[in-house]
This record gives C-alpha cells, structure tokens and sequence, in this order.
DNA sequence: GAAAAGTGGGTCAAAAAAAGACCCACGTGA
DNA sequence: TCACGTGGGTCTTTTTTTGACCCACTTTTC
C-alpha cells in the first residue's frame, strides 16, 4: 500500500494514460525516425486500422507536434524538441527510474539505464539504446585511452547514434573480437572504424575470425602484427558490447548439434566474448576467441558499456550482467521488466498490461 | 515554441489528461470531505449524469482508491494518501508551479501558493486553501508572538483545517478587528478562540462591533480593557487575514448607496482592515475600523498570510496584495488564472479551458 | 513523359461505447 | 417502523469510433 515516488499517484487516478501516451510517443518516435511517412505505412508498422492512425496523427496535429503534407507527416520544430527531451519526464511517469533502481539493486553493476519502450514491438528502440548508450559513451571518454568495441547489432547502433564530434585527443579505438557473422555492417572491425571517425580519432583492425581453434590461435599470436593489434584491444580502458543469447551465439560461431547439446546440458543462456554463462552467472563454457581476454577484466577495464534489448534477451543479460562494478547496462523496457519478473521482483503484472495495447502488435 | 519545464510535454501529448486528471481529483476530493456519499448526491454536485459518475467511480475502485458499500462511497487507505500527498505531482503536471512563480513575480509578495481547483466550481476548495494556509501558519509561528487573526470564510477556513497540536509555548491569539457581518462561524473572535485552542495558546477577544464611527472609536478606546486588547493587537507578528471585494465589504460595512456610488468611482475594487484600494494598488479609502492599525504594518508583522480564491476576486487579491514582502498568499486556480489574465501575462488560453470539461458546472 | 505507387482528405455504414433513465432490493438513520 | 438514500442491474437511445473505400494530388521510378 505503499505509494513509489514518481508518477505513480498520477498512473493511480488516470490509469489509462500510461498507454496514450507510450501510443504516441511510439508514434512521433516512429516519425522522428522515418519521416516523411505515409499515414498506411504508420498503420500497417503498428498493425491498426487506418481511421484509428489518422485519430492519433490528429491529435498530435492539433498540438503542432507534426505536420501532415502530400510528400507524408513528419515532426515539427516542436515535435523534434519534445521526442529529444521527453525522455526523462516519459521515465518518470511511467516509473521507468523505480525499475532502474530495482535493476541496480539486482545486478550490482554501475550503472542501469532502461530505454522507454520494447524492442521486440518497435525496432525504432534499438536506435534509442544506440543513443543512451552513445552519450554515456561520450561520458567515459578520456584523452589517450583505448576504447575497444565489439559487434552485432546493439553496437552498431551506438555507432550509428553517436555524433560526429571529436572526443578526447589521442583515442585509438580497436575491435573488441574478430569476424563473427555474415552481416559487414555488423562486425567489430566495421564499428570501430565508424567510431573513430566519429570521434576523429585512430583505429587499429583484426583482419581475422573471431572463432578459431586453440592450435591457430597459438600460431596466429606469433605474428607481430597481429599481436599488436591484440595486445592494444586488451589495454583498453573502456569497453562497449553488446549480449548474445547463449544458442545463437554458439549457432554463429559454428557450434554443431553435439556443442549445441552441450551448452543446453549445462545450463548456458548468454555469451560474451566467447564465454557462456548460466542463469547464474557461472561460466559454463568457453569457445576460443580472439581479441579479448576475458581473465581480468575487471582490473583492466574501467567501463564496460552493455547495450542489449528484447524480451527474450532478458535471461541472457541477466546471466552475463552481475556483479561487475564496470558494468554500465542500457536496455529497453522489455528486458527489465522481464529482468524483474523472473527473479521474482513482484514487478506488478498489471502495471505491465497497462502499457499494452492496440499499439503492441508483434514485431513484424 | 520554447518548453517551459514541468508536465509540459506529457500534456502535449496527451492533451485528454489535465481534464481526465482533474476530474478524477475532483472526485476524491469531494469524497474525502463528504464521506460517506451517495452516487446520485456526487452526481447531482458536479451536475453530470448518474451515469457518468458511475463510470468515474468504478475507475477508482477498480484503483482501490475507493470503497463502494451500502453506506455510500468513501476513501480507502490508499485514497486518503492520494488525496493528502497528491497535490505537489498534481500542481507540477498541471503547470501550477509555473503559475506561482509568475505571480510571485508579478505581485512581489514572499510566497504564493496555488490550490489546484476554482473555488468558484468546487466549495470544497476552501478547504484546500485552508488547509495549505494552516500548514503555512504553523511554519510561521514563533515561542511568545502575538497571533492575529481576522474574520471571514478564508480564515475560518483554515482554523478548521488547522490540526489540534500545541504550537510553541506563550502564544498569544487576538482578533484583528472587531464584530463584522452576521454569521458568529466568521467572527474574528470566533476565529482567535477556536485557533487558540487549537494550538494550546491564550487568547483575548474584542466583544465589539468593527465599524464605529470616529467619535465612538475615540470614546472607546478611553476604556482600559479595550485599549489593552487594541494595543496586544498591534504588537503581532504574524497576521491571518482574507480579502473582500470593495462592494461586499462596503455592504457589510454598511454603507448606504451614496458611499458605494463613491467607491465605485475611485475605482476601489478591493478592502482589508477597512482600508479600499484600487487596481494599481492604491488606497482610496478608509472606515474607521477598530483593531489593526494600518500604518506601520510592514515593520510589525513579519507574516502577513493572506487567504482568497474564487475568479470573482481576483481583482480584488491583485489590488490588496502587491508589494509587501511579508505577504504570503494561498489562492485557488481560478483566482491565479484570472489574475494573470487581468495583467495580460499571455496566460494561454486553450491551457485554461483544458481544464475544464462536463465536471465544470457553475457553482451552485 | 507516362505509369505506378503512395499521399492526404472526405465520407458513409457498421460496430462499439457511452449515457440517460429507471427499477429493485437493501441498509441506515430518525 | 418508516422514509430516504444507497448500490447494482438493465435496457434503450445517443454518440463516438472504426473499417473501408473513393478520389485527386504528389512523388518516384522507368
């Protein structure tokens, strides 16, 4: 019977506001993000009827934070300004920064920032993490530092959302790992070159996969260049990455069915780096990984920036997120509130209901 | 297109909620005081249908704010706690904080607070007013002062929402003028004695009408008892008074059409302690009134807390209170509006009829 | 330049929600 | 005990919302 602080006395009296207002801030969001838009491709993305977009665009109109023009609706000055800077009011209404705390509490990391919405029902939400965590990014920059970053998508995001401007002088930014994956856009080699454009500053590349065999790895270290380059990723001081689920990641890496067993067998849900864990955060495998060394990380790394969303990703993040003072977590609502409700936080279920509906299709 | 802080962009995106919110508020409110209460009598005070209320109160059951019983609806525990500590979130999303600092600027007095709701609508907001008056009242009182107090419904106001806790020791309560009007409730003496008691104070009354002519007043100021209780008037330090609209008064004071058709040429629109002003802030006339004197009120009195609402006296608030720094103003919503309308202090106009909805009858 | 696709505004019928109005049994206070 | 007010139930009417489509215009692609 206790009231939270923070919105909650609103929410109580007018509790169907929680969903307008995620319902249009999903779709200014959505907007800002691809404007100019038809009304029919708003719907179809949202997955409501067309008379029922229009209402909400109306609205929106009418307080001049879009304008609607044969070429499509995009956001005004106003609009720009209120999706930029709601952010805080948002999480506070909602109650976002209790779930932070909460999420502070359990994890015992530095840091928990949770993005207002679920990526699994709006794909705009991984640019939102890639933003949040660019600006702590930009915090936890000091001149002469190696940043090391890794891949995949939530840290192409960052890539993609952090500003040109030039950080701290003398910056060399490294691959956190080597090639993993199909997708260019996504390897740690192609971010790190984006980020040190970004901050003006120098890069160093891994030409080489991530997953190799003991016996190559051993060899490949003898090469000098290459050496180097590994030598520099584990001397730096911040780190960015992001956190795969334990079984796509084994997938990625070319686990077979046998590996593939293993890993269940022994409980791992989420992987970093090549080291899976449990539901525990007890390591349960190790796959050999160029790049970083995973012993000592602690001591070596001062931040480590965790950039990862989605419901379903909520078990593997809580597996390799604990316990590590250097850890400065983003994730999306989604996540933490699924965090939350599988240890029992009695995170209260209609609380989550309430932020649902016609706007909360699956993500197509 | 500049954003002021505080609730600002939530309402831009959803502009429903202020009415919804201040609907729902309203409810409990009245619930509070009223407890226990018929549907049909809520229904019948807001002058909506039967079925519109019941819509409103199932959304605050189904809150757990409200029980529904037999006996007619009241608070639960947690309604109560709504109603008693909701106000600060509700005055910063509605933008009341922003309205007091603009007065605060405009009218340079120490303190304005601003009650949510339109005396006007909603009687209950007296109350309200009384209540925030009497929390500042306890904040001003000092071991040993002298207390005055004035007559009217703002004051009785708030010595009924005054909590019966002992104030510092050796406080003294006086009446600031003498008999006025007809309602005994009203009275200064009233007022003194029931904020006394409240308090675990002493008092002195004054069993004498406030209006007297000259002579009269001379004559009786000649008796010891009376001289004493006039003189332990003037040394007070913290002073309760209201706020009358200069016709009221006049009329109370009873003066006949001639003296009326005076004040209403020299533009008097407001009176306290018998003294007119008018909109600038100027006096323009004075009945001999017993008690305070008006001359030297700003080195005396270090609190002057002043108690008005309703949009009708805004007018008159504006004229009586502008410029003492010892003066420290509770109003209501729909005074605070109007006083900023009146000094064009481009007091959006569509922020204000938001606010309003079918829960805005005239008061009756 | 022509054709295709997407755009917004208009509109009507159907569906859904809201509201008026009243009934009835029960509980409470005088 | 009686009168009045109470809440829950319910049906009809009114209002609002929504689906679905039309049409003219604009933009993009070939």
């Amino acid at each position: 019977m206790a009231l939270n602080l923070e919105g909650d006395i609103l929410r109580l009296l007018a509790p169907e506001f929680p969903e307008i207002l995620v319902r249009r801030y999903r779709i200014l969001r959505k907007i800002y993000y691809s404007a100019p838009v038809g009304r029919r491709t708003l719907a179809a993305y949202f997955q409501v009827g067309e008379r029922v977009l229009r209402r909400e665009v109306a609205v929106l109109r009418e307080q001049g934070l879009v304008k609607v023009e044969p070429r499509g609706i995009s956001l005004t000055a106003l609009g720009k300004t209120a999706v930029l800077s709601i952010t805080p009011d948002l999480k506070s209404f909602l109650g976002l920064n209790v779930l932070e705390n909460k999420l502070l509490k359990l994890l015992k990391v530095r840091r928990v920032l949770v993005v207002p919405g679920d990526l699994e029902k709006d794909e705009i939400v991984l640019q939102e993490m890639g933003r949040a965590a660019a600006r702590i990014l930009r915090e936890c920059l000091v001149a002469d530092m190696v940043l090391a970053v890794s891949g995949g998508t939530s840290c192409a995001a960052v890539a993609d959302m952090l500003p040109e401007t030039p950080g701290p002088p003398g910056i060399t930014v490294v691959p956190a790992r080597g090639g993993l994956g199909e997708v260019v856009d996504y390897q740690a080699n192609t971010i790190a070159a984006r980020v040190a454009l970004k901050l003006d500053a120098r890069y160093r590349l891994l030409y080489l996969p991530d997953s190799l065999s003991d016996a190559a790895l051993q060899l490949l270290l003898q090469e000098k260049k290459i050496k180097e380059v590994v030598s520099l990723i584990n001397t730096a001081r911040v780190l960015l990455h992001g956190i795969g689920a334990a079984d796509d990641m084994a997938r990625r890496r070319g686990a077979g069915p046998e590996e593939l067993q293993r890993l269940c067998r022994r409980g791992a849900v989420g992987e970093v780096f090549g080291v899976f864990y449990n539901c525990r955060g007890e390591i349960v495998e190790r796959i050999p990984s160029l790049g970083l060394y995973h012993e000592g990380l602690d001591q070596r790394v001062h931040n480590a920036i965790v950039v990862a969303g989605g419901r379903k990703k909520a078990r593997a993040i809580a597996a390799v997120v604990g316990n590590h003072p250097r850890d400065l977590l983003v994730l999306d609502e989604g996540a933490a509130r699924e965090i939350l409700r599988l240890h029992g936080e009695g995170e209260d279920k209609d609380n989550r209901s309430q932020n649902e509906g016609i706007f909360s299709p699956e993500k197509h």
